[in-house]
DNA sequence: CTTTTATTAGACCATTCGGTCTAGTCGCAT
DNA sequence: ATGCGACTAGACCGAATGGTCTAATAAAAG
């Protein structure tokens, strides 16, 4: 898994995949650890609190994971549309690279995760900041700040919902096909 | 829990809503029995697969409640974003009355099962029948058949992506917003 | 009533869970 | 070289997991 990255960020790493794979509560220390390489004196070492720490570092880092495909979309876009357009495609083809088995990174760590407010909170500001960062990009292509967040939170929410579709039906066709739906 | 049902339906109205809750691995056997006042053997005599097989006979109860709520938003409409919208607010009022806490009916079958292409496939299946359902309604209301199972899709898989993040925000704002954003 | 089938009841089991703890190892500053 | 802090290593723990099994009970049929 990952080649020899620090043992920090690989737990990290391992981790966002199996958490994004499987769910938090169906994936295992032992899992976990052995397909990090790490053994468990490392994993309380790094992170103390254990399975519900790395969880809120693997959320962080799939969220900036996210922010860089969004910059790698609506970068060299001319309007909103063209820019969603990209992502789509991009996100379907990250979808097909992790052979389908995959959620919506996002999703992933809104719906599974542990107990108790404080990661809540922390998925909850999560989901702010990444749509802040789209909106962002709407205001640079010219839409007012308003419509921005609007557009923004929609395309982030179809996004999540039509790959939890996606991978039930094992197929990237209904991230391709959102962009038309949405934008007729 | 929902007095005096057979022991049977007991179970699985039991074990969709703490699966909505929680998720499925989340979820305990032992506590989903305390809570169904169910002993295990009457578990086992009605499914004898255990868990995973009352997981699948959860997942259609709630597919069949998700088609009924369908039927009372959209049988008084007089076009489909009328319908749509309607159906928005009814789940938002759902929403509420779950505390905010349950996740969307659909995205919890969806994104956390039984392990094995068995389940996923039911799951699939279910959707296929949830959006089949709604574009009935659409065509009943003048839409070409593409069109109504566009529609049908793309509002199935927005309302999932949309409610996932209101119970990360503990709102059901967004959900109320959505017809709004969808259809401008 | 007697027999038979459907259902309930929960003790019991192996396994796995997340987490703790004590040794030991490594790199580096002195 | 020595001492120190960062890090690794994994044995070990109690609790909880899903699942099995036998005995008791209820309901229905003869």
């Amino acid at each position: 898994m990952t080649p020899d990255l620090p043992t920090r960020e690989r737990l990290i790493v391992t981790a966002a995949t199996l958490f994004r794979k499987q769910g938090y509560h169906a994936t295992g220390l032992a899992e976990l650890l052995a397909m990090a390489g790490v053994p468990k004196g490392s994993l309380y070492h790094h992170f103390p609190d254990g399975k519900a720490d790395l969880a809120m570092a693997a959320a962080d880092w799939v969220a900036t994971e996210y922010m860089r495909i969004m910059d790698d979309a609506f970068g060299p876009a001319a309007d909103f549309v063209q820019g969603a357009t990209t992502l789509c495609f991009k996100l379907a083809k990250l979808f097909d690279m992790l052979e389908a088995t995959n959620t919506c990174p996002l999703t992933a760590m809104l719906f599974d995760g542990p107990e108790g407010e404080g990661f809540r909170a922390h998925a909850e500001a999560g989901f702010q900041r990444l749509a802040g960062h789209l909106a962002r990009h709407g205001v640079r292509l010219g839409l007012s700040a308003a419509q921005a967040l609007d557009k923004a939170e929609l395309l982030i929410m179809a996004i999540q919902g039509t790959w939890t579709i996606a991978r039930a039906q094992r197929s990237a066709a209904a991230l391709r096909k959102l962009p038309g739906r949405l934008y007729h």
